[in-house]
RNA sequence: GCCUCCGUAGCUCAGUGGAUAGAGCAACCGCCUUCUAAGCGGUAGGCCGCAGGUUCGAGCCCUGCCGGGGGCACCA
C-alpha cells in the first residue's frame, strides 16, 4: 500500500533528521504517522500532520520548522515523491509521480475480484448473530436494518481475512408465553377457517370463512392474541394440510367448559405449536433470503434446554459464587460485573429467565471456538447489554470478545403518520411484501446501507416505494452498466482491453482520468476502514462518489474512436483499461454490499418514467 | 430521576481533531445527430441545537443546558 510506503519514508526521515541533530526527540516517543487525502488537489496527493504531532516531543514551537527539517530528509528523487511542500501550520504535503496510479491500475486488473480483499488470514473466527426476530411474526421492514448491517459486516470481515459465520437465534423455548399465545391465535383462526365466528376483544364479530362443513358457532379470540393477517395465512395452510382433524379438541380448548382431557389438549397444542413455528421460521427465512441474506445456522433456543445447557450454566454460576437466593428466586450478582442491579436467573416459579438461556447460548458460542462474538441488537435492547456482558464475565469468559452492536431505531411513516405498534397491534410492514417485492432487493438493501446504524432513521414506506427510481442505487448500477456497455461496444468493433501495460496507462493524463484513478486507489483502504469501524455505509457512500467520478470521466473523456478520429488508438486502449479497472472496483464494491452489478440497464424514456406520473 | 443514542441545506443523511462543511432528493435554468439523458453543467439553499472549556486548530473531544428517540420486569 502506498500509504504504508510513504509512512515508512516519513519515519525514516525523522530518524535521519534526529541523527543529524536537526531534531531531537526523546527515545521513547511513540507517534502514529497519519497520511490523509488533502481536501484540495493543490495540496498534493497526500498530506501528513506529522510535524504538528511532533511539536511537543521536539520542544520546537513552530511546527513549520519541524516540517521543513523532515522534508529535507525525504527522498525526492522523482521515483515516487516529485516534491514536498510545507503548508498551513505545518502540514507536509507530498506530490507524487503519477506513475503510482498507473501501477495501481495494473494491480487492480491483475487482482480482479481479489482487489480490495486481504489474502492473509487473521485467524479470527467471528460469529455474527443478527435479526433473531421472535417467531411470532414476519420479518418486518424495521428488521431490514440489522439484516443489511449483519450481512455486509460479515462480507467486510471476510474480506479482511476473518472466518465469519452468520447466525439467527430462534426464541422458541417452551416457557415463551408469547409463543403460546401466538399458537392459540392460530388455533382460533383455524376454527374460523372451518366456519366458526370470532368474537374480537373490541366486541366485533368476525364471521367464519365460507366452508362446506356444517361447523357453526362463536368462539372468543384469545386475550392479547396476534391480529396480523399472516396468522390467518398459517391457519389456511393448516386447513389445507389436515382439514378439520383437530377441530374437535381445539373447539373444546376454547369452550368455557371444556370436556377434553389434558392429554388431548397437550397433543393439540403440540401440533399447532410445531406447525406454527415451522411456518413462521420458513417465512422468515424466505424473507431474509429474498433480501440476500443467508445464515450458516438457525440456532434454536429450545435446543439449549434439551441439552441441559441452561441448567448447567446456572449451576456453573452458582458454583463460581455469583448467585444467591432471595424472595424464592435465584439471582445473578451481575452488579459485581458492572450492571446496575442484580438479575433474576430462576424465577420463584422455578422457570429460568431469558438471561439464563442467553448466558447458556453465549457459552455455547464460546465453546464452538469463536474468538469474536458480535451481537447486533436494536436500541430497545440497550438496557440488556450490561447483564449479558456480566453473565458472560461471571462464567469466566473474556468479555472483550463479545461485541454488542446497538442499532438505533427505525421508525416508519405511512400516509405521513408514524406507524407505531408492531406485531401486537397488527400493523406490521413486512420486509418482503411491503418493500422488497415493491422496489427489489437491490434498492431495499441500498436504502438500509446508506446510513450509519448509529443514527435513528425514518423510513417513509410510500416514498421508498414510489421513489424507487430516485434511489441512488440506480445511479451506481447505471455507472457500472455504462462501463460494461463501453467494453461491449469496443469488443463489437474488435477492440479488446489491452494486456496490462503501464506504457499505455501513461497516456491517462486528463484530470478526470487522474481523479478516477486516485479514487480506485483509495478503495482497499476504504474497505479496511469500513470493516474496522463496522461501517458498511462508508462503502455505500464511496460507491455513489465513485459513480459520480465515472460519469464525469464519461462526459469528458471519449473512449471509443469517433468519426473525427480525435481519439488516438493508443489512448482508446488506455481508456479501455481504465474503464476495465473501474468496472472491477465498482463490481467488487457492489458485491461486498450484496447488490447486483448489472451489465446493462435499459435507458428510461422520460415519457414513461415514474417521475412523469407525478 | 438514572442510562443511552441523536440534533449539520426545505427533506433524508455523510463528514479520520486539520485547509473553502458535502451528497442524494426536492426547487429553478440549460444540455440528447456523438461510447445508454436512470446522465451532465449551472443557480439557489447553512449562527453544524445553545453556552462555556481543552489547543496551533473543534461539526468532531470535555462540561452544562435545551429539544427529540429508546431503555430502565421474577416479559422476550
Amino acid at each position: 500500500m502506498i500509504t504504508e510506503q510513504l509512512a515508512g519514508l516519513l519515519s525514516a526521515a525523522v530518524t535521519s533528521a534526529c541523527q543529524s541533530g536537526e531534531l531531537s526527540i526523546p527515545a521513547d516517543t511513540t507517534y502514529d504517522i497519519k497520511l490523509e487525502t488533502p481536501p484540495d488537489k493543490q495540496f498534493g496527493d497526500f498530506s501528513s500532520n506529522l510535524a504538528l504531532v511532533l511539536k511537543k516531543a521536539t520542544g520546537i514551537k513552530d511546527s513549520r520548522v519541524i516540517a521543513e527539517a523532515i522534508c529535507r530528509y525525504l527522498p525526492t528523487d522523482q521515483k515516487l515523491i516529485m516534491r514536498t511542500e510545507v503548508a498551513g501550520p505545518g502540514f507536509i504535503n507530498l506530490f507524487l509521480n503519477p506513475e503510482w496510479l498507473y501501477n495501481c491500475l495494473q494491480t487492480i486488473r491483475e487482482r480482479d475480484t481479489a482487489y480490495g480483499i486481504l489474502d492473509t488470514s487473521t485467524g479470527e473466527r467471528v460469529l455474527i448473530e443478527f435479526v433473531s426476530a421472535n417467531p411470532t411474526g414476519p420479518i418486518s421492514v424495521v428488521n431490514g436494518r440489522a439484516a443489511a448491517l449483519g450481512d455486509v459486516l460479515g462480507n467486510l470481515l471476510t474480506s479482511q481475512g476473518c472466518e465469519v459465520a452468520r447466525e439467527f437465534y430462534i426464541n422458541d423455548a417452551l416457557n415463551s408465553l408469547q409463543l403460546n399465545v401466538f399458537s392459540r391465535t392460530v388455533q382460533a383462526r383455524y376454527l374460523q377457517q372451518l366456519g366458526y365466528a370470532l368474537l374480537m376483544p373490541d366486541g366485533r364479530l368476525e364471521p367464519g370463512a365460507v366452508s362446506n362443513s356444517s361447523a357453526s358457532g362463536t368462539i372468543s379470540f384469545p386475550e392479547k392474541g396476534y391480529p396480523g393477517e399472516y396468522v390467518t395465512d398459517i391457519a389456511k395452510a393448516i386447513v389445507q394440510d389436515i382439514g378439520d382433524t383437530y377441530a374437535k379438541p381445539t373447539l373444546q380448548i376454547f369452550s368455557p367448559t371444556p370436556t377434553v382431557t389434558q392429554a388431548e389438549v397437550d397433543e393439540t397444542d403440540a401440533y399447532f405449536r410445531k406447525v406454527t413455528l415451522g411456518q413462521m421460521i420458513q417465512a422468515q427465512r424466505n424473507a431474509l433470503e429474498a433480501f440476500g441474506v443467508q445464515y450458516d445456522c438457525w440456532f434454536m433456543e429450545s435446543s439449549l434446554y434439551e441439552a441441559g445447557s441452561v441448567e448447567a450454566t446456572i449451576k456453573t454460576l452458582s458454583e463460581r459464587g455469583y448467585t444467591y437466593t432471595k424472595d424464592g428466586a435465584l439471582w445473578l450478582k451481575s452488579t459485581e460485573f458492572g450492571d446496575t442491579e442484580d438479575r433474576v436467573l430462576v424465577r420463584s416459579n422455578e422457570k429460568a429467565t431469558y438471561i439464563a438461556a442467553d448466558a447458556a447460548y453465549h457459552v455455547n458460542k464460546y465453546q464452538r471456538g469463536f474468538t469474536k462474538l458480535i451481537d447486533i441488537l436494536g436500541a430497545d435492547h440497550h438496557g440488556y447489554v450490561a447483564r449479558l456482558q456480566a453473565s458472560v464475565a461471571a462464567l469466566g469468559y473474556d468479555r472483550t470478545q463479545l461485541e454488542i452492536v446497538i442499532t438505533q431505531m427505525v421508525s416508519l411513516l405511512r400516509d405521513g403518520e408514524a406507524v407505531i405498534g408492531g406485531k401486537r397491534k397488527g400493523i406490521v410492514l413486512e420486509l418482503k411484501e411491503d418493500l422488497i417485492d415493491e422496489i427489489g432487493k437491490d434498492a431495499a438493501r441500498f436504502y438500509f446501507l446508506l446510513n450509519s446504524y448509529e443514527t435513528p432513521t425514518t423510513v417513509d414506506v410510500e416514498l421508498a416505494r414510489r421513489q424507487s427510481n430516485e434511489n441512488p442505487v440506480y445511479y451506481v448500477q447505471y455507472a457500472h452498466a455504462r462501463l460494461c456497455n463501453i467494453l461491449r461496444k469496443a469488443s463489437e468493433v474488435g477492440i479488446l482491453p489491452p494486456v496490462n501495460n503501464v506504457d499505455y496507462y501513461k497516456l491517462l493524463t486528463h484530470p478526470r482520468e487522474l481523479d478516477l484513478l486516485r479514487r480506485l486507489a483509495d478503495y482497499p483502504g476504504e474497505v479496511t476502514l469500513a470493516a474496522q469501524r463496522y461501517a458498511p455505509h462508508r462503502l455505500t457512500r464511496f460507491a455513489i462518489d465513485l459513480a459520480g467520478l465515472l460519469n464525469l470521466f464519461y462526459e469528458n473523456c471519449r473512449v471509443l474512436p469517433t468519426r473525427d478520429g480525435d481519439v488516438s488508438q493508443e489512448l482508446t486502449l488506455a481508456r479501455i483499461a481504465l474503464v476495465d479497472g473501474a468496472r472491477i472496483v465498482l463490481r467488487n464494491l457492489l458485491t461486498l454490499l450484496g447488490i447486483s452489478a448489472p451489465d446493462r440497464m435499459d435507458r428510461l424514456d422520460s415519457n414513461t418514467a415514474p417521475a412523469a406520473e407525478r
